[in-house]
RNA sequence: GGGUAGGUAGCGAAGUGGUUAAACGCAACAGACUGUAAAUCUGUCGGCUCCGGCCUUCGGAGGUUCGAAUCCUUCCCUACCCA
């Protein structure tokens, strides 16, 4: 038995930015319901970013919503538009992807996103499939079907041109050609981040004019990073990765800014409507320390992504080595050989990689950072003997094992 | 095709012949503090060093000069205006 539009309804539309039009998702559903004919919800991704995090978590959450409530997933490998590479990012020609490469992230992509969606139920395509079959002509007449002082009118390209700086061609071509996945896979709904927003009407555009009925989009908002500024992202490191350890989890999550608690519980977890209310309540009035709020945040993302235990280990873990300043349980080890004489510290901790260079080790000795068996070193010239087995620390959370090498 | 303004460290942005390894801001890192890897404050932030220095950087390649990020030539790249 399927969820009532009400019920439907409820549940998409938690934690979603935009849903345009809201009238249109009703009416789908509910022919989806008359007709017992689920809904092709479609997802594209980018495969030249192969590394998801929490702040891809959101919509691909969102998507699985809609399987539970009974509709297909699509998720499209963005493979073809991968192969020409997107150099949006500017000032770094991105390379272009091969075939086997795209393939290849398509895959890990695929793999990392069943942490949340039901594998089973998902179906993925390539969008080479039918891009690459387009000859130029099909190209051209679908580029005719589109403004350029409509394409303008999206913000980040109104914005670079104002800024003076360059828009390729081909950047007009990328929405047209999600746009034509849309129309290929006749998607109902197409879900992205609001920085999609303008890609996803395209696609209605587009659809209608291949004659199809347009998708609904629907927008989340984009989660920030744990620097509380940026947009989540892995090339400016403020991520959480759905691949990191526990611990690492653990951390970086606690290492949000306290403003963005309420947004992570709502947007990354599981908690109900009315804890959602207990939480933003408590934030408010300050009733509970942020910190035990944010404690609890990190125990429901650990469980999420690994599990309630390993959460409560990694929580043990931080209090232990952060908290309380010892050592964690786990340190990674490796083997070195001082011979006779021994090694100069900045040597050790160039050699060892706990420092980029010397200069740098010399600068965290220097700044008090570096520690052998809890003994702070501060002299830059000291000089080590390794005999038996050393801890050495390296500012707040660098731990290494050392063993002498026989 | 013609013209103008540009390309400086991870990013943004000063600097237009000589204490400039290059101001400043952001990010990052370290320390103090704490409620935590929040916030705040302090410091560091090219490499090597016998700690006196030495070496390599300002789009690429040449050149002028005792000396160049700064001047010249040439090439590459970007934006804007005109056609």
């Amino acid at each position: 038995m399927s969820p009532s539009v009400n019920e439907q309804m409820d549940v998409i539309k938690r934690g979603v930015s935009e849903i345009i039009p809201e009238d249109d998702l009703v009416r789908k559903i509910e022919k989806s319901l008359k007709t017992k004919t689920p809904l092709n919800v479609k997802l594209g991704c980018d495969p030249s970013r192969p590394d998801l995090h929490l702040g891809h978590s959101v919509v691909l959450r969102k998507l699985r919503q809609f399987q539970d409530l009974g509709h297909q997933a699509i998720l499209i490998v963005g493979d073809f538009t991968g192969m020409i590479g997107d150099p949006s990012g500017r000032n770094k020609t991105r390379p272009a992807l091969g075939i086997e490469e795209t393939r290849k992230n398509g895959e890990s992509y695929f793999e990392q996103a069943a942490k949340i969606l039901s594998k089973e139920k998902t179906k993925m395509v390539y969008n080479s499939e039918w891009l690459a079959k387009m000859s130029f002509a099909d190209v051209i007449k679908l580029a005719s079907k589109y403004t350029v002082a409509r394409m303008l009118e999206r913000d980040d390209f109104t914005l670079r041109y104002k800024a003076g700086e360059p828009i390729s061609v081909h950047e007009f071509l990328y929405p047209l050609a999600q746009a034509m996945d849309s129309v290929a896979i006749n998607a109902d709904i197409e879900l992205g981040g609001t920085d999609q927003k303008f890609n996803l009407l395209v696609g209605r555009d587009i659809q209608r004019e291949f004659g199809k009925e347009p998708q609904v989009i629907l927008t989340t908002p984009i989660l920030v990073g744990t620097d509380g500024v940026e947009k989540m992202s892995k090339s400016l490191d403020n991520y959480i990765g759905l691949s990191d350890s526990p611990k690492e989890m653990y951390g970086r999550t606690l290492s949000i800014p306290d403003t963005q608690i309420y947004d992570y519980f709502l947007l990354t977890t599981n908690v109900g409507k009315k804890e959602l209310a207990g939480i933003k309540q408590q934030l408010a009035d300050k009733s509970v320390n942020p910190r035990d709020i944010k404690r609890r945040l990190a125990r429901e993302i650990v469980s999420l992504y690994h599990s309630p235990s390993d959460a409560t280990a990694a929580e043990e873990e931080f209090d232990r080595v952060f908290v309380k300043k010892d050592m964690p349980d786990e340190i990674e080890e490796c083997t070195y050989n001082t011979s006779g004489a021994g090694v100069t510290i900045l040597q050790l901790l160039s050699d060892t990689q706990l420092a980029a260079s010397k200069s740098e080790a010399r600068r965290l000795v220097e700044q008090g950072g570096v520690s052998i068996d809890g003994e702070k070193v501060s002299d830059s010239k000291a000089t080590i003997t390794i005999t038996k087995p050393i801890i050495v620390k390296v500012g707040k959370r660098r731990f290494l094992k050392i063993k002498p090498k026989k």
